[in-house]
DNA sequence: ACAATAAATGCACTTCCGTTGCACTAAGAA
DNA sequence: TTCTTAGTGCAACGGAAGTGCATTTATTGT
């Protein structure tokens, strides 16, 4: 059984053939994906598949979703500390206007942001836009 | 002249009737507005030209829009000091889980961030979620 | 190995919101 | 008034998310 395999049981997924390979396909990307980017890498599953999959792994804290303000959801594997599912240690995120490209700085957590009486905070979605370090040059 | 007309001759907008309505309608809110929020309190107008009219607001610098996560764009009267075509002194959102309500806090700006080398920032969207001074019953 | 059961996948279709093209109308300039 | 521009209304399009249901694949129990 391989790394990926273990990985999915441990978060009671049941790694079938097209798990396997959406996982893969995420692992070596360092960059936030689309449903879409997943399509056109896997030219032959099926679009609800890909999506079900990818909710699937949210719910089971696999991978989590990312608004980056585009308008289309991106999904980027959790990090082995990520508390995402506990809205804590948020971290933040990336878009470059350049290449389209979102990152997850897992580093950078959102700073805690007094409210005013009477607001509650539950969740944070911090982002980023700007020019990335792949598209300025250095 | 009223106020609302100076308001927008001074943007360089014509104050046209639905123009001056729907700067109206915002103005009496205090909460951010959805183009179908609009829709609904002009039944009679059609969602295109308050569609191009939240447009024409916001590239003359009278609304900014809002992502504030729901999918769902949202629209605000920018406040006299608003520098949001500057990118600069961002103030950050509240979006409401229990009445899907969303406000601006013009007074909470979002902290700076240090980016890792060779990112470079330039805008930024920080919106927090959870419940509201009105549905937390304080 | 077999049948029974549950989970995963594929196809078609829908909904929602934003957006655009084009014709028509109202308003301002000459 | 005539010319020209800006604003409005109607219809249609588009992308992306989401759902219902049939089919296939995997797991369980005998
Ligand atoms: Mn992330
Ligand atoms: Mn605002
Ligand atoms: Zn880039
Ligand atoms: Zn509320």
């Amino acid at each position: 059984m391989t790394e990926i395999e273990k990985t999915l049981e441990n978060k009671s997924v049941r790694p079938t053939a097209m798990r396997i390979l959406i996982y893969k396909y995420m692992a070596e990307k360092d960059i936030a994906v689309a449903l879409t980017d997943i399509e056109n890498a896997f030219a032959k599953a099926d679009r609800t598949t890909l999506y079900r999959t990818l909710k699937t792994f949210e719910e089971k804290g696999i991978v989590h979703q990312i608004d980056d303000g585009t308008g289309i959801s991106k999904y980027a594997l959790c990090e082995p500390g990520c508390n995402c599912e506990l809205d804590q240690d948020l971290h933040l995120h990336f878009h470059c206007g350049n290449c389209d490209e979102t990152v997850c700085l897992t580093e950078h957590k959102i700073p805690h942001i007094n409210l005013p009486e009477g607001y509650i905070a539950e969740d944070a979605n911090l982002v980023i836009k700007g020019i990335c370090e792949k598209c300025s040059g250095q």
